[in-house]
DNA sequence: ACTATACTAAATATTACCTCA
DNA sequence: TGTGAGGTAATATTTAGTATA
């Protein structure tokens, strides 16, 4: 570790998830599968010379979800206490229901047709599931609330196959409050629902899948904008550490200054792992730091930092 | 062990709606 | 005021992986 690495500072990557095993949910136990945390954060620390970038630049928000930061083996319980995975976070409720859109219920065209069945022409699984449950669709829009406006004739109606559109505002709302308890559904509930709002299951499925990938989606950029503080705060800490190394150096060239030195009790520990290092303050303000000690030191600083544990 | 089925996440496409020039 | 482009959100489809019977 020459002098050359002095300048060296953290990028930070950020993915997370849960195992492949843990992601399918048991239909028949909806509650194990309500919004828990990712159960584990990937994160890289990688040396990146600040000189050439800001600290800040090392991290970014990926487009839908699919975050750049690279963490490693930091779980959400190593954040800090204040790290709050889901729900208002910030003033961020992920869980809460987007706004609700301006009366879509009115919407003229929102007549039109059956949603889909479209293009697929193949898609076996998904032809028998649409045989099997959804056998009333045709015409049989989604909400009553909309149905007044189904002899409007425009609508996307056969035409040209699929037209989209929204849920009405009462069905948005059971279906967030459903979702606020239960973030799978099964079969049973899937169907009740679809009963009650007057939708296809097939739709109640989609908008839960949706739902789902939403709710990831806020919680990554919730966790990524945490994750990005965490590396600034670390950055700065890093910086300031190297500093004080470069005095310290500097002091050890000038004996005389040096021999009065109190000992840097900043650097008794490092900040990441939180390990003692060789020059904590017991090792006396009798013996001052020599070099083996410090470079002790700046190796443990320098190479890629843990999280805390 | 192999297969069929069902479910999910992720990626992507399509559509609706909003804003602004 | 009307309109078209661009952006964003919502809804739908496809694909691949996994669990289970």
């Amino acid at each position: 570790m020459g002098e050359g690495d002095d300048d060296e500072l953290l990028s930070l990557s950020l993915s997370f998830g849960r195992s492949q095993k843990a992601k399918n949910v048991p239909a028949s136990s909806p509650h194990s599968a309500s919004l828990a945390p990712p159960p584990f954060l990937e994160l890289n620390l990688l040396a990146a010379g600040h000189a050439r970038g800001g600290p800040s630049q090392n991290l970014q928000l990926a487009h839908r979800g699919a975050v750049i930061c690279n963490l490693q083996h930091l779980r959400h319980s190593d954040l800090s206490p204040d790290y709050q995975p889901l729900q208002s976070v910030g003033g961020i409720d992920v869980n809460l229901a987007p706004p609700p859109p301006p009366s879509y219920a009115e919407d003229e065209n929102a007549a039109s047709s059956p949603n889909s069945t479209v293009s697929s022409i193949s898609a076996g699984k998904r032809a028998e599931r649409e045989a099997a449950g959804d056998n009333e669709n045709e015409g049989e829009r989604t909400s009553c609330s909309r149905g007044s406006d189904d002899d409007d004739g425009g609508g996307g109606d056969g035409g040209n196959g699929r037209k989209k559109l929204r849920l009405s505002r009462e069905q948005s709302m059971v279906l967030e409050e459903m979702f606020k308890e239960y973030s799978t559904l099964n079969p049973k509930q899937k169907l009740a629902l679809a009963e009650q709002l007057n939708l296809k299951p097939r739709q109640v499925e989609v908008w839960f899948q949706n739902r789902r990938a939403r709710t990831k989606l806020k919680q990554t950029e919730v966790d990524c904008e945490y994750l990005k503080r965490y590396c600034e705060n670390l950055t700065q800490e890093n910086r300031r550490l190297q500093k004080e190394v470069q005095e310290l150096r500097a002091l050890k060239h000038s004996p005389h200054l040096y021999m009065h030195l109190n000992p840097p009790t900043t650097l008794t520990m490092c900040p990441s792992c939180e390990r003692i290092a060789t020059l904590s303050t017991t090792t006396s303000t009798a013996s001052p730091m020599g070099p083996a000690s410090l470079q002790a030191s700046l190796q443990m600083c320098q190479r890629p930092l843990n999280l805390p544990h």
